[in-house]
DNA sequence: CTTACATGGTTATCATACAACACTGGTTTC
DNA sequence: GAAACCAGTGTTGTATGATAACCATGTAAG
């Protein structure tokens, strides 16, 4: 025995990657509601993992809505797929796949933002992104309050596009996305880091400021891939 | 054995019955951010199930950021219950420009989605896509069978981005403006509305089996543009 | 035709065992 | 004396087998 990371990689618990495996099947459609799941046996035997892994996956999406289950039937994808919540699996975001996944759609709403908000900014808009980036500046890199005003940055320009949602979305993509980064811990520490970070934000603003479409896509863009590069995530995307 | 239902009486499952408790005590104080559960051991005496039953208990609360847990430690109730959930108001949505904003977002994610689809589309994912396509050319126009389809038609175009959340985000977004488009009764029927609505689709599905991402980009812009129009939402955008 | 029973399959639960990991304390080594 | 090593213990993670409860279906008896 003991090898179990066939089919699914070691990362968190097992449980996790089979429940976000079945989730993903049912997300894209290739298990409908009303179907009814395999037997626990033949997913445990599918994902080689036990019977008893399989039922603490199922006993995860039963309790997110996504299936229900009865005893001497079997399990069933719900229904009603999605209600008016949106909810992200923080567990499941321990994998690189997941957390990938994330920060790429991360990346097209901030860069779409940034190209919207250079047609539509406002003067307090520019005011707002100029403060924090001065803050940003004072504050020592790395560090719990430069993490915040970088936060903050991009929320004045997400707010800069008039999109009353924009903001909602990207703020909560982005938490998601800073604390997969900070509980792994992957962060290195330099005073030309800094630099280079500001230097990157200032770009984006300049662009923002000249109302820039074309060329604050390109900064953003330039920008997350720098973060990408800083939390080591270079290179893993193909192409 | 075979006395279970002391401590727990019997209702849905026993594992649900575990982890509300324990998310009770959480939730009243008693259990409080940083402190150690008690061993599955004890808890499994404590509440007269198998140890297995609390350890579903425990997946769940896990999965719903309650609580934490190492091998080798023991489990942890989380510091910050995470806001890992993201809901749109539905009455908000009545207002034209809520409605304009979360198409102006919807439009970012599918238009991105295309080229994306465009570049990492399998053969699957195609066929998926042109029986989408099939499918809504039999239904009449405007029909509930037809705007199934035409979701549906999304839906693989999300999911052949390959992106874990892609089909999450754009599902929940859409869901919301289909929604409004409906309670707004706002359709024109044609048959020739038909006719251009299954073209633009046709291009779309055409760019992405050549692996075009621009021309996916331009052709879902088309689209959106189009469906835009049809629904009355027509030259209301800046620029 | 209806009812009762038998049978097989599935989930729900229990019980036990082992592997992987964390922590502690003592022992050895320098 | 201090640091490194090592064994032991407790905990979670996973595997495996067994049993009970339940559903669906077919079949025989009435």
């Amino acid at each position: 025995m003991t090898l179990k990371l066939d089919k699914v990689n070691r990362g968190p618990h097992l449980s996790t990657l089979v429940a976000s495996s079945i989730s993903r099947e049912i997300a894209q459609g290739r298990l409908r509601p009303g179907d009814q799941l395999p037997t626990e046996q033949q997913l445990a035997q599918t994902f080689g993992v036990s019977r008893n892994v399989v039922r603490e996956a199922i006993a995860r999406l039963r309790s997110e809505g996504r299936i229900w289950s009865q005893q001497g039937r079997g399990a069933f994808v719900a229904d009603q797929p999605n209600a008016t919540t949106l909810t992200i699996d923080y567990e499941a975001l321990q994998q690189a796949a997941a957390f990938q996944s994330l920060f790429e759609l991360r990346g097209i709403l901030e860069v779409e933002a940034a190209a919207l908000a250079a047609k539509r900014r406002t003067g307090d808009d520019l005011t707002a992104m100029k403060d924090a980036l001065v803050t940003m500046r004072d504050a020592p890199y790395g560090s719990v309050m430069w993490l915040k005003t970088d936060l903050e940055f991009h929320k004045t320009v997400a707010a800069a596009t008039g999109n009353l949602y924009m903001v909602q979305f990207l703020m909560f993509v982005s938490e998601r996305v800073r604390e997969s980064i900070l509980a792994s811990g992957n962060q290195q520490r330099s005073e030309d880091l800094a630099a280079v970070t500001l230097g990157e934000h200032q770009r984006i603003l300049d662009a923002i400021e000249a109302g820039d479409g074309d060329e604050a896509r390109d900064a953003m863009r330039a920008h997350l891939h720098g973060a990408a590069n800083r939390v080591g995530l270079a290179g893993e995307q193909p192409e």
